[in-house]
DNA sequence: AGACCCGGACGCG
DNA sequence: CGCGTCCGGGTCT
């Protein structure tokens, strides 16, 4: 990737509307963008050229896994994305999300 | 034009 | 209920 794309900007718009202490999964920020493939949005997100604007670490899978981070699925990489996501007050628990409700179903 | 990517849904065992 | 497979959309090489 050499430069951001609408697309992108799409997504990144779309995560910006999720406050903290929530998590949204590939599949909805997708359907936010207007997009039938959550992979899509996970590689956009991988390019995160926004870092702090664009927290891929609140991005998480549709059945409450992890998902991956940066383009590592799991590791350092991943701990990092829980821990950040417990700092805003969403914490996992055996892979899990521990409170189900703290994801958004829809933007 | 081909291969790769951080998921999702469906089907089968 | 759990595992495996196929699909889809987009970007990068």
């Amino acid at each position: 990737m050499s430069r951001v794309t609408a697309f992108q900007t799409k997504v990144y718009d779309a995560l910006s509307g999720v406050p903290a202490g929530r998590v949204v999964s590939y599949g909805v920020l997708a359907a936010g963008v207007g997009c039938r493939s959550p992979r899509a949005v996970g590689q956009a997100l991988r390019c995160n050229p926004f870092a702090p604007r664009v927290p891929c670490h609140r991005v998480i899978a549709a059945d409450t896994s992890p998902g991956g981070f940066t383009g590592e699925r799991g590791g350092a990489a991943l701990r990092r994305k829980l821990a950040l996501l417990k700092s805003e007050g969403v914490e996992f628990a055996d892979g899990r999300l521990k409170e189900p409700a703290r994801m958004l179903t829809e933007l």
